[in-house]
DNA sequence: GAGAGTGTTGTAAC
DNA sequence: GGTTACAACACTCT
């Protein structure tokens, strides 16, 4: 499942294959996947790949933008002549097969590229805007979780009237963007702090602390390529890393690796919540 | 083999 | 206004 460090991950290994191709042709296998003229996106050079929160942004000539959200099982596969052999890891196989039964959309690039949207649960999409509306698909969207403008101050405010616990305030995007349920486990494991304590009640050093653990388990997912749970791959087909380095999410009965104490398994509005009851309770 | 669980986000209902 | 529940969906696990 895509979160913030994943969307970067795939941003900024699609920045080096796409930038300068040119969309020539645009298949539609899923309709609910792509909102849009498709017509107004044949021939559009792609300028340049952008990230905001967890949505992807492809930029194109002509003041257009296609937007991505992957959701929960979103993935973007870059092909073309020289990557059909998965770059010649094994279990990178599969992309011979593409488009698969889960292709959504496919996109034909200049230079005998393709990129394919696969969604198997059919919740994310792609969309084509104007230059002029891409800040409207934001207006309710807090800063990102790595922006170096946001700062604790901001974060006391915006949980001062909130009563929620802290783990589902924070994966709300209007109060920040970009951490989903795998980094806001491990980001409260990392500042020592109950998942279910009402988000109003955190000290302000307390706020200060897990926007420092948040910034530092989001940096550790960048820096090793996203994690690979379940559907998650990057452009070309391979897995993340993070998953090896998890503190809290899915271990369930192993030891905390910050006290030694078992990590437990519980529900917060509905998500599984995972937190040691060493250190955080 | 039926049922629950999986998680992002908007929306409707409380 | 804050909070909760659910739908959107398909596949895996119990």
């Amino acid at each position: 499942m895509p979160e913030l460090p994943e969307v970067e991950t795939i941003k900024r290994k699609l920045s080096s294959l796409i930038i300068g191709k040119k969309i020539i042709g645009l298949e539609v296998l899923k309709e609910k996947s792509f909102h849009g003229d498709v017509s107004h996106i044949i021939g559009q050079e792609i300028v340049g790949v952008q990230r905001r929160a967890k949505i992807l942004q492809l930029v194109l000539r002509d003041e257009l933008r296609l937007l991505a959200h992957l959701k929960m099982t979103g993935q973007l596969i870059y092909v073309d002549e020289k990557r059909k052999i998965g770059g010649g890891h094994p279990s990178a196989d599969w992309i011979n097969d593409l488009p698969s039964k889960h292709t959504r959309v496919i996109i034909h690039l200049s230079g005998d590229a393709t990129l394919f949207f696969n969604d198997m649960r059919i919740f994310g999409w792609l969309k084509l805007v104007s230059e002029n509306s891409v800040k409207n698909e934001f207006k309710n969207y807090g800063p990102d979780i790595n922006d170096p403008n946001l700062d604790s101050k901001y974060l006391q405010k915006k949980l001062a009237k909130k009563r929620i616990p802290i783990k589902q305030a924070l994966m709300m995007n209007e109060i920040v963007a970009g951490l989903g349920n795998i980094y806001v486990c491990d980001a409260l494991n990392l500042s020592c702090i109950d998942p279910f304590r009402p988000a109003q009640s955190l000290s302000f050093e307390e706020i200060e602390k897990v926007l420092d653990a948040s910034r530092i388990v989001i940096q550790r997912g960048i820096e090793s390529g996203g994690a690979t749970i379940n559907d998650y791959v990057h452009v070309d087909g391979l897995a993340g890393n993070y998953q090896n380095q998890v503190l809290v999410y899915g271990r369930t009965g192993e030891k905390c690796k910050n006290c030694g104490g078992e990590i437990k398994k519980s529900k917060i509005a509905g998500r599984g919540t995972y937190f040691c009851e060493g250190c955080q309770i």
